[in-house]
DNA sequence: GAGCACTGC
């Protein structure tokens, strides 16, 4: 019998985290929240119907092994810890078998919101996970409808006449038995107050039973038999389907009332609620409007809400959005769009990368600031907007920079545009500054205050100390709460991870238990969805994170925040074109931004691994800006493209440096994109509309002519997202070096490697198997996936690719010289000629000593390769060139004929 | 023979 123990412990955690083990998409949560409450109201009216469906007879476990084809004993013999777990299908799970009707009546509502859900915004919007989880989903439940008359297994024989009829009162008699049985078991198995409570209970029942008169027992006779009634057959069936129906459509109605209510209620109570009529007095007022409001004040979603009630929708112009990430515009769109109540995509869309969801009768439109960048170029006066909200302005994102002198000419153009900047408190000044003293206005957000502590001395190693401090935290603090500890980067999080599980071996027994969840940008999606889990009772969660924690991700429940101090910037030097990973200070922006993710639940604390001084002193008061740290050969080409000729004047909040607009000019020059006059050329226009880096856009203007651009636009799609290819895992290292050598071409170098990969990877059908076994990145390949439908498009539209696919047969090593071609087309400003000693590559631009990068399949190639192109240089240890591939003196000196002197290609 | 902060079109 010890094995019940863990059959009743079991199915109780089974139920109860029924949801996360399905792992279902979040709006699938209110299904549930109602679906509880459904159940409760139809659990009243069948009273004790739950306990009766657990207990099930031996015969009809045997019937439901033979229906759903598993061999799940219930009676534990210890091995069923493997066959109930969460990773099991849905189809073996036990409380499907146990309680069939109960499932049903949850998979059918789940089904039936998916359905909704295709409809709305069709499948695409289904991820592969969702999809598949529908597919089982509604497989199973088609399984269960054609088993429906499963409730006659409950009846075993001798509750059965000889006629053939059920005897109520047998039944009745059993099941009351039964039900007893039942209870005892569980008094004897349940966790130690349960019992208590549980033989309280039964005490209690029988001394009302051995006191009971007449009427009592007349209840209890009433009792069982409405109850059996309703349970075996005297409710006809169909019946019975319409009360629950009507059960389930009031539940639906009085959910909708009190959704519609609760909306209303939270809408009011958000801070920003109280300034509703200011502010839209100060934007009727003002051209420009700079706001100031803090996390939670409710600003991103309802201030467009209220410019739409004031009227800012009417005559056919729209109210736009701004984010600097795709999921808080998906996201908040979504969220709006239930305030509002209308569907994504109808009054309330967004539009983002490869993905569109509005329509002609979209009022309120997020995007990412990216995407509004891009719809300059097709309109360059934003004809359709009456407002535009630039959210999170104070991250200073490139595009935002370049969305903010881009409006600061457009506002002049047309008087009737109102631009509202919303922006962090540090940096209102000077936005306001910039738009011509436009006026601040302040919405108070609404956190709980955060504790700052600070080191007496300053710390020499910072890993070290946040180990210590995690565990000063976790051993003094007694209540509940998670702590989150901010690193430069994935080396630091692995290395703290494993010297925290570590030491919390050797504690084992001595402190309460630790969750370590690592996270990180490039950590593979299943193992960051491990940060997200509600934290065991009694368990305390530390998140060791990136920056991503910082902005990208909001976690639930963290109390406590340890801040290293430190951030990872990439630098770029427009007079060398290296880039490189800096560790460097972070800006009190950042500090107060990081310690801002404590009081998010409640009062939190923040441990700042640093000294006040050093927060006071040494930090810079904003991170720079990016426009001031990258390459901007593509930002000018688009400038270009919107007739904005002289950007060394152009007034940018933050103006980039001379030399790198110079930079970026002669690369266009050379790229054929502007003539010697620095006028816009055919070329470069065309160019213009690819979403990539100029010199990837020559190449696919290359491979046109070339005949081979279905190759070109896979190896593009591929270097855009080069960094997160690649799987290197510690423990297989060896299996990672020879999956990823299988696709080496000695011959074409790095970008034919791309290619081979991207080859096998369609052969694949996409596979993210495929992906696993070979050690690469699923996610990278997909979105390679996605950026190469699109500029197939472009290509198309530009007449570059036809549309017919009859291109003829060609030897292989043909198309390969032919892609090479095209690749240095666009990249022979970016060469390399191996020097005199053999050792060592020497740029032909700038005459700078370089290596090639150890991962490139030519490091090391016997003979070494004389000339080379490269994507890319990096300096980390020493000064890199990344994806390099062979090429031709005399292809460099057809296409780089006004770039290099004739002596440089002797 | 080295190493990958984070976004976005």
């Amino acid at each position: 019998m010890s094995g019940n123990k863990g059959r009743f412990g079991k199915r109780v955690r089974d139920s109860e985290t029924w949801k996360d083990d399905l792992d279902l998409p979040s709006d699938l949560e209110s299904v549930h929240t109602s679906k509880k409450r459904i159940d409760k109201k139809v659990s009243k009216t069948t009273d004790g119907n739950e306990e009766k469906n657990i207990d099930k007879t031996d015969a009809v476990l045997d019937e439901e092994q033979m229906l759903f084809g598993n061999k799940i004993s219930l009676e534990s013999n210890g091995n069923n810890g493997a066959a109930l777990s969460p990773q099991q299908p849905i189809e073996a799970l036990p409380h499907t078998l146990e309680l069939p009707k109960r499932e049903v009546d949850i998979l059918r509502l789940e089904v039936t919101h998916f359905q909704e859900r295709v409809a709305r915004n069709g499948l695409t919007s289904l991820s592969a996970e969702d999809k598949s989880e529908f597919q089982s989903r509604k497989e199973l439940l088609q399984k269960l409808q054609q088993n429906n008359h499963s409730d006659n297994y409950l009846l075993p024989d001798d509750y059965i006449t000889e006629e053939g009829k059920i005897d109520l009162a047998k039944k009745a008699k059993a099941l009351k038995m039964n039900m007893r049985a039942e209870r005892k078991q569980r008094e004897n198995e349940w966790y130690e107050n349960q019992i208590n409570r549980a033989q309280q209970v039964n005490q209690l029942s029988k001394l009302k039973k051995e006191t009971t008169d007449e009427t009592e027992i007349k209840y209890e006779y009433v009792f069982d038999k409405s109850h059996m009634i309703d349970y075996v057959a005297d409710v006809p069936e169909d019946e019975m389907k319409e009360l629950e129906n009507k059960i389930e459509l009031e539940e639906l109605i009085e959910q909708e009332e009190k959704r519609v209510y609760s909306i209303e209620e939270t809408k009011k109570s958000l801070p920003v609620f109280q300034f509703r009529d200011e502010l839209l007095n100060a934007v009727k007022k003002y051209q420009v409007l700079i706001v100031v409001g803090e996390t939670g004040s409710g600003k991103t979603t309802q201030l467009p809400q209220y410019l739409y009630e004031a009227g800012y929708g009417k005559h056919g112009k729209i109210i736009g959005c701004t984010q600097p990430r795709r999921v808080a515009a998906v996201s908040v769109a979504a969220r709006v769009a239930d305030e509002v109540g209308t569907r994504v995509g109808d009054k309330v869309g967004y539009s983002i990368r490869f993905d569109e969801r509005s329509s002609e009768n979209t009022v309120i439109k997020y995007m990412t600031d990216g995407m509004l960048v891009r719809e300059f170029l097709t309109d360059h006066d934003l004809a359709k907007y009456s407002v535009m909200i630039i959210d999170e302005a104070h991250e200073r994102t490139l595009q935002t920079d370049i969305l903010l002198g881009l409006f600061k000419d457009l506002l002049k153009k047309r008087p009737d545009l109102k631009l509202i900047i919303s922006s962090a408190t540090i940096n209102a000044k000077k936005f306001s500054d910039y738009f011509d003293s436009a006026p601040i206005f302040n919405v108070p957000g609404r956190r709980y205050p955060v504790e700052i502590f600070y080191t007496q001395q300053p710390e020499a190693n910072y890993l070290s100390a946040a180990i210590i401090t995690v565990f000063q935290i976790h051993i003094s603090q007694n209540s509940a709460g998670d702590i989150l500890v901010f690193l430069t980067g994935q080396d630091e999080i692995e290395t703290m991870a494993e010297s925290l599980a570590e030491t919390c071996k050797k504690l084992e027994g001595q402190i309460k238990e630790m969750v370590i969840c690592p996270i990180y940008a490039n950590l593979p999606p299943e193992q960051q969805k491990k940060i997200f889990e509600p934290t065991p009772k009694g368990a305390r969660k530390v998140v060791i994170s990136t920056n991503i924690a910082e902005t990208s991700l909001t976690i639930d429940g963290i109390v406590y925040v340890i801040d290293c101090g430190f951030v990872k910037e990439n630098i770029y030097n427009a007079t060398t074109g290296m880039e490189s990973l800096e560790v460097l200070p972070c800006s009190k922006a950042s500090a107060d931004q990081r310690a801002g993710r404590a009081g998010r639940v409640g009062p939190g604390k923040c441990f700042r691994l640093y000294t006040k001084w050093v927060y006071l002193n040494d930090l810079p008061r904003n991170p720079t800006p990016e426009i001031l740290r990258t390459d901007l050969t593509g930002v000018v080409l688009l400038m270009m493209t919107l007739g904005i000729t002289d950007l060394v004047h152009f007034d940018f909040m933050d103006k980039p440096s001379t030399k790198t607009l110079v930079k970026a000019l002669e690369l266009l020059y050379a790229l054929g994109a502007l003539n010697e006059r620095g006028e816009l050329t055919n070329i470069g226009i065309k160019m213009a509309m690819f979403p990539t880096k100029p010199m990837l856009s020559k190449s696919l203007l290359a491979s046109s002519e070339l005949k081979c651009c279905d190759e070109v636009l896979s190896i593009v799609s591929m270097l855009e997202d080069t960094g997160s290819l690649f799987v290197n895992s510690k423990e297989k290292k060896e299996m990672a070096k020879n999956a990823h050598a299988s696709f080496h071409s000695k011959i074409g170098g790095d970008h034919l490697t791309l290619l081979q990969i991207w080859n096998r990877f369609v052969e694949s059908g996409f596979s993210p198997q495929w992906c696993h076994d070979n050690f690469l990145q699923y996610k990278a390949l997909q979105k390679a996936r996605n950026v190469k439908k699109q500029l197939q498009r472009i290509c198309r539209r530009l007449g570059l690719l036809s549309d017919d696919r009859q291109e003829p047969e060609r030897d292989p090593n043909t198309t390969a010289l032919h892609v090479m071609r095209a690749i240095t087309a666009g990249y022979f400003p970016q060469s390399a000629r191996l020097s005199p000693r053999g050792d060592t590559y020497t740029t032909l631009s700038r005459k700078q000593p370089v290596l090639i990068h150890p991962s490139s399949t030519l490091h090391g190639a016997v003979p070494p390769v004389k000339l080379i192109v490269y994507h890319e240089l990096v300096m980390t240890t020493k000064e890199f060139m990344r994806h390099v591939m062979p090429v031709q003196g005399k292809w460099l000196a057809e296409y780089g004929r006004n770039y290099f002197d004739k002596k440089d290609l002797l």
